[in-house]
DNA sequence: CATAATGTAACCTAATCGATTACAATCAGA
DNA sequence: TCTGATTGTAATCGATTAGGTTACATTATG
């Protein structure tokens, strides 16, 4: 499990954090960032997620990393994902091929 | 800016870090994994992006976080969009709004 | 009220993920 | 060496999604 609780999504903290504190709204944000106001709305409501383009571009607006923004979202869609996910059996431990699948590859050894 | 040389994409390191050394193929790890070996080698050759359902079979499999993988991701998916990224007007500088966005809202100060 | 500004939804196109299928190259065993 | 299987690579397809445009609803402002 990636994580317990779901994650407040991107949007909601560009929402909370930086359109409603700096009194911004749509209109004025997405013409800064050069984008479709509606896109910022799927945004905020979590209907889209933040892309690598507009990471960057939030990051230069308001003086953050791209990568906080990239985190943001790839925490939200990871607990997403974890939600459905199926495991899959390990490969590896500790930096080491676990015992039972050795036998993935061989190298036979002299009798 | 985000990073000067061009970060090498996930799929070299799989390849270099895990593949390789453990002496997999991509028809091993793609059953280990449930997806198709195609995936893997469009992953490996750059021609695919990891996604977050990915990450996660990739993580149990290697004994890894999730984060790694997405974390490889991202950085390179920044650093290709920063190549042709137009800038960005700031808003904020230091935690505060820039003097001269003072007037994308207003709150008229009494006489 | 009336008009503009803002938020929200519907719809469209381009791009992408992942699978399937097909083909090429390599390997193992007879 | 030949033959069949395994592996790597490419082409194609359906489904999904990002982001735009347009339209509609709602709120603010005169």
């Amino acid at each position: 499990m990636v994580k317990k609780r779901k994650p407040t999504h991107p949007g909601e903290i560009l929402d909370e954090d930086y359109i409603k504190p700096l009194n911004l709204n749509l209109q004025k944000l997405a013409d800064r960032l050069g984008i479709a106001r509606n896109t910022l709305f799927k945004i905020r409501t979590g209907k889209a997620g933040i892309t690598p383009a507009i990471a960057l571009s939030l990051a230069e607006a308001f003086d953050t990393t791209p990568q906080l923004w990239l985190n943001l979202q790839a925490n939200y869609d990871l607990w997403v994902e974890d939600q459905e996910h199926t495991n899959v059996r390990p490969i590896v431990k500790n930096g080491e091929l676990l015992p039972s699948e050795r036998n993935i590859t061989i190298a036979a050894s002299p009798p």
